[in-house]
DNA sequence: AATCCCCTGTACCGCCGGTACGGTTTTCGT
DNA sequence: ACGAAAACCGTACCGGCGGTACAGGGGATT
């Protein structure tokens, strides 16, 4: 029982990277089950078709995606009370380790599977909504606590502002990846916090 | 000699729309020349193989892409002398044609050749990167103009702050077609207007 | 009338997703 | 130690798809 979930999670492993480089209608299970080292009757064993494997993997991505925000931002929380500073702190915390990532972002499934939708089900696609939904409500959150303590100096939607936070880390994968440097999405997520401060911040006032 | 450009064109529309919902993997040629209405040999007369069609496909999307973006901003550096305003202008009216849009953006090719990078040749990936860094000189020119008059009240990149516009872009796409919210895509823009706006313009000295 | 261009038709290859199903080993609770 | 369930393996097969090859045909141009 505890030997079916490492194969699994071994043949999830090899299908993430591959998926993120060649997207799901690229990527053939024959050459999944040729790295993994499983044979085709194992792999159906484990997914009843492709798109339980898509889902699965997306899953999978989701929950680790979830837990990294959890760690970043629960970790700025404890470094200051300032709710502002926090959520600061935490955009420089999340650009480092996007810049410590060896060969750059892999890339995100969410986009992958945003820009695939008619090959999969509804299921999948509700998935993926509820994954960007859930990145709304996080980053609305801590949006709440800022605007308790600090006037925003420009009129702005929340919700809007808030899928800013995801729309910057998107973008930004994207663009790192076609121009091939690593670094421009930690670049792009330090811009952001920069436009954060500004929308926050009491302007400084010039004599 | 005019009736083969038809066809051809024809056939890129056909592609585009497929390529866009299910990415390049996603799309086989024979569903292509079915809703074309040609034979197959007529496909692979265009065409040498699918490599061909993708290239074909994301130069003409780019020459598109350039087009709109500079009968946009022509028409607000027309309506108005000062650069920050006429960025600011440009990027209202991009919101608005995104807006208007009736199914929402239908996707960027740029987005979807990046997330397949592995099945496409150098030629594919260098045009695509070429794309990204004609968009990055077009609003680093415009961010230098602005630079001229206005100071940024934060310390800020210009190749960075050029690529925000191409990252809010690409992620608002991503979260809009995600989230099946078409409205999105323009929302996330004009947040981003916002954010230019209190960069460069002097802050209001509260008393 | 000859020559392109722009296709059609047919036949074929090999890879891939997926199905079916019988058999075998490994693991684990008891 | 044993039985049963879990976790595979092997083989055979199907249809769809990307791609190749090649012969030919109609229509406009020269």
């Amino acid at each position: 029982m505890r030997k079916g979930e490492e194969t699994r999670t071994r043949i999830l492993d090899v299908a993430e990277a591959a998926v993120l480089q060649k997207g799901f209608g690229g990527t053939s299970i024959e050459e999944l089950i040729a790295e993994t080292g499983i044979t085709k009757s194992g792999f159906f064993y484990h997914f009843r078709d492709k798109n339980a494997l898509a889902k699965a993997l997306l899953e999978r991505y989701i929950e680790n995606d979830e837990r990294i925000y959890d760690e970043i931002f629960s970790r700025a929380r404890e470094l200051t009370d300032d709710p502002l500073q926090s959520f600061l702190l935490g955009l420089k915390l999340l650009a480092e380790l996007l810049s410590d990532l060896p060969n750059g972002h892999p890339g995100c499934l969410v986009a992958t599977v945003c820009y695939y939708e008619r090959l999969f089900d509804r299921d999948i696609q509700e998935t993926n909504k509820q994954a960007v939904l859930a990145w709304r409500r996080r980053f609305r959150g801590m949006f709440e606590e800022i605007m308790v303590v600090y006037t925003p100096r420009e009129p702005i939607e929340i919700d809007q502002l808030a899928d800013m936070v995801s729309t910057v880390l998107e973008g930004g994968i994207v663009l790192s990846k076609a121009l091939k440097e690593p670094q421009g999405l930690a670049d792009q997520v330090l811009v952001l916090r920069s436009f954060v401060k500004l929308l926050f911040q009491p302007p400084i006032v010039r004599q």
